[in-house]
DNA sequence: GGCCTTCCTTGATCGAGGTCAAGCAGGCGT
DNA sequence: ACGCCTGCTTGACCTCGATCAAGGAAGGCC
């Protein structure tokens, strides 16, 4: 079974897949966004610009409203982006994972908060420096627009989960997505089982799936007790049967049954 | 007071004005997209390739997973885009208004269900021939980015809705949303409160904010109860006061009173 | 060690919104 | 005119997840 089923239908790690960015050896920095096919000229001319900064935990990178300065994608860690209504209550809108990009070139202001949730180095770029590439480049803009474009369809599907998923649903779908990430990031084919790290807090889960702290803390103790998961330590997850944890997300296995 | 309010941040609305795209005199159909700034030649290129389809009512435009042969923008009517789930339940992840643009350059197949809710006239091109052209024409990529990123913004917006606001703070954002779609195509300053027609079904409504019928129906009497807004007919809504509707959103008025 | 604090879990209760069910209004074809 | 749709409203009831509340586990710091 298995490395089918982890093989994401949603184009993002599709593309990943082909060429294979995450780990592309000449690129200096694993983002798949500014990687050129690994297009020599083009690197040179990033590495050349590129700056690093780490953030620790909880601590704003952005703030909604804030003027963008820069561009970037994250290299190690995770970052959240999340709109907040004014009485505090708070929706995570996005989850940047290692080789996520971030910014958005012709954008003067941010219209959401960036909030480191680990430990997070990005690799940045000056954002008028990087508008001039893409000026010059228009490889580059395709590529964004691509990427652009597989982010609103995951946005896209966050809606459908928003809108019309269970709270155990919610659960399941946000561990089988963490759940891929890891085996793309990791290459790992996973034998006996999967294992993997949700990175962030129960809040930090609660503000993605549009849920409470608690309702995060019973769902996962549930799929525990029914032996969905295991739990190795509060954010390390261990998935005895990928399948079984599937069939609690309402995900079509691959392209559904239905067509 | 209200122009100010109905002037939507987002910057959809935003772009339409500086350049009014909406009703360009010089575009032949109104699209902002490919509206090229009124550039003579992009446009008689356009023009060559276009042609019109219309769809009733409840017609279903693109599959979710068809292949996807051809782009363009509703001229006039209304279009839903939506996901379902193999159980039936739905979520409308877009809604497609006069002017918007409908189809994605360099993707291959359709990520979700394209549905006509009123009668609709389309104007399209066939999608390679309109790939063609943004790779002669860098204009009309990094319009397409703009375009694509302005989606993406509205797609995480919703996405705070679904996730956190009430059943009548849905509603109310809905409304909102309609009032100033409608103000800003019929360029109607609004004098003695606003009128606007909703086009679509209750349950399309429904769909669109993860909730039932029966509930949409109640928000809106209890609205209507209230004096907030009245019904002329189902689809066709009186707001007296608009700031009072939108008191009841939940949205910021206008930046936030925060920062 | 002891004492914070932060994060997580579990229990008890409540309420917003879903579900089931009935009925009404308007358009349309015969 | 009639019946028959489909779309909308309203009521009664129930359920899932939110809320309120308490307590446990794992650092970090003195």
């Amino acid at each position: 079974m298995t490395m089918n089923i982890l093989r994401q239908r949603n184009v993002v790690l599709n593309t990943a897949k082909k060429h294979n960015h995450l780990r592309c050896g000449e690129c200096p920095i694993r983002h798949r966004a500014v990687c050129a096919h690994c297009d020599k000229a083009e690197l040179e001319q990033l590495d050349q610009i590129k700056t690093y900064r780490s953030f620790g935990p909880g601590e704003t990178i952005v703030w909604s409203g804030e003027k963008l300065t820069f561009v970037g994608s994250v290299v190690v860690g995770v970052a959240t982006l999340s709109s907040t209504l004014s009485d505090g209550r708070r929706q995570m809108v996005g989850l940047l994972l290692p080789s996520d990009f971030l910014g958005r070139p012709g954008r003067a202001t941010a219209t959401y908060d960036v909030v480191a949730a680990t430990d997070v180095t990005f690799c940045m770029f000056q954002k008028d420096e990087f508008e001039r590439m893409i000026a010059r480049s228009p490889n580059l803009g395709n590529r964004l627009l691509e990427m652009t474009l597989d982010e609103l369809d995951s946005a896209r599907e966050w809606m459908l989960l928003l809108g019309r998923k269970t709270a155990r649903e919610k659960i399941a779908s946000l561990f089988v997505i963490m759940a891929r990430r890891d085996a793309a990031l990791h290459q790992s084919a996973p034998r006996d089982g999967l294992h993997f790290s949700l990175h962030i807090t129960r809040e930090a889960m609660a503000d993605y799936l549009g849920l409470t702290i608690e309702t995060v803390s019973r769902q996962i103790s549930a799929l525990r007790r029914e032996g969905i998961i295991e739990l190795v330590d509060a954010r390390t997850v261990h998935v005895p049967n990928f399948e079984k944890l599937l069939d609690q997300s309402a995900d079509d296995a691959d392209g559904g049954i239905l067509a």
